[in-house]
DNA sequence: CTGCTTTTACCTGATATCAGGTAATAAAAA
DNA sequence: TTTTTATTACCTGATATCAGGTAAAAGCAG
């Protein structure tokens, strides 16, 4: 059996380059490719497709909601995402919604092909890195960062525009001793020294926005 | 003349894309490959390269350092960054440190090519949509921004840690006044309020590491 | 309904920051 | 060589932060 495949990617460069990885491949046939989710979706209502790699990060529509839509309508076809960089809970996400593997784009040829034949064979695959990547639930759990309140938030992001105890009561309208209180709850919550620190954690965690 | 390149990048399908692409191209001979910048810089000691196309988001040595570290021993070879998504400060950072040209990985083939024709032509080049993100030189970005001196990057990224000034001035063999000097200047040069806003400032325009 | 978290608020005191000034020496650029 | 910038250092005073404690009201979840 041959598997007809589309490759679904914003990047000319990457879709090429799968291709010419694909090409060795003896059973698989690239039939179309697109630059977006929804060219895709007109295309596999009027064609056959067995077999789908998608990038992740695609404008207009994300993969995961891309790759629901498309299982909904068509369980069988096995789509493999991919990205450049990744996290656990988005791997995750795309698997819950579907997906039957996920590649990290540093991957080896060899980890491309394996997980690809692996795939259509029924397996659920994951290139090197993202075994890695979503076999330490543990440890990222136990170091789990708490979340900021809203207000503390809204707090933390004045703070980070240089706005004072003061300045920042007046804005929200509240008693410059609670704004007081709430500084110092975050700083005990993350263990920082003050909010300089504070600030460029929160930042480099991305917590802020 | 045939151009001696090579690409660096770790993602094994994006070379294998660029490598199609410029199969295509008479006089551009790919004479190596690799996924980290370290054996980069091994290679061009004892061999001669004349254009380098390189993912700014790589392991262990950045893309802009990398430029610079062979822009400094071989001027003469001609860099071109890419990368998935960017931002007009890390574009400019790129060609500020001797890039010839920025490209997104999202180009089309054309634009590929010719921008890699135009940059050994001595062009500074940049795809499509690397040129909207630089054409647009907000109010707040247009007042271009000073530098942080050297001493003056130690003592921010000590703040950015949380260290108070005495501390710096502990770590660094500075007088507790000293440090009290430079933090004003810093907060001066950057008409900031206070050090909380500063490091955001910093972190946000990449100037801290 | 009953705990748990969040949000609100107050008090005090020690310490740190910020803003204003000045100025000598070294290094780099013009 | 002259000028500018960087780095070093000191003084003072007003204001802000940080750390300790306490506590009530509101909202949410078990």
């Amino acid at each position: 059996m041959i598997y007809k495949t589309v490759i679904v990617d914003d990047h000319p460069i990457v879709i090429s380059g799968i291709s010419g990885l694909l090409s060795d491949l003896e059973n698989i046939k690239i039939v179309e490719k697109f630059g977006s989710g929804i060219a895709l979706l007109d295309y596999i209502e009027d064609n056959t497709v067995d077999l789908i790699l998608m990038d992740v990060f695609l404008p207009i529509i994300n993969g995961v909601d891309l790759c629901k839509t498309i299982k909904q309508k068509h369980p069988k076809i096995v789509i493999i995402g991919m990205s450049s960089q990744s996290e656990r809970s988005l791997v995750m996400q795309f698997i819950q919604n579907g997906g039957n593997g996920y590649i990290l784009k540093n991957a080896s040829f060899d980890e491309f092909k394996n997980c690809i034949y692996k795939a259509i064979a029924g397996e659920i695959v994951f290139s090197e890195e993202v075994k890695t990547i979503i076999s330490q639930p543990l440890s990222e759990e136990l170091e789990r960062i708490p979340a900021l309140s809203r207000r503390e938030r809204d707090i933390a992001l004045l703070l980070s525009q240089g706005k004072s105890t003061q300045e920042i009561a007046d804005d929200l309208f509240l008693s410059f001793l609670t704004v007081q209180t709430h500084r110092r709850n975050i700083l005990q919550k993350y263990k920082m020294k003050n909010v300089a620190e504070l600030i460029a954690f929160l930042l480099k965690n991305n917590m802020l926005n």
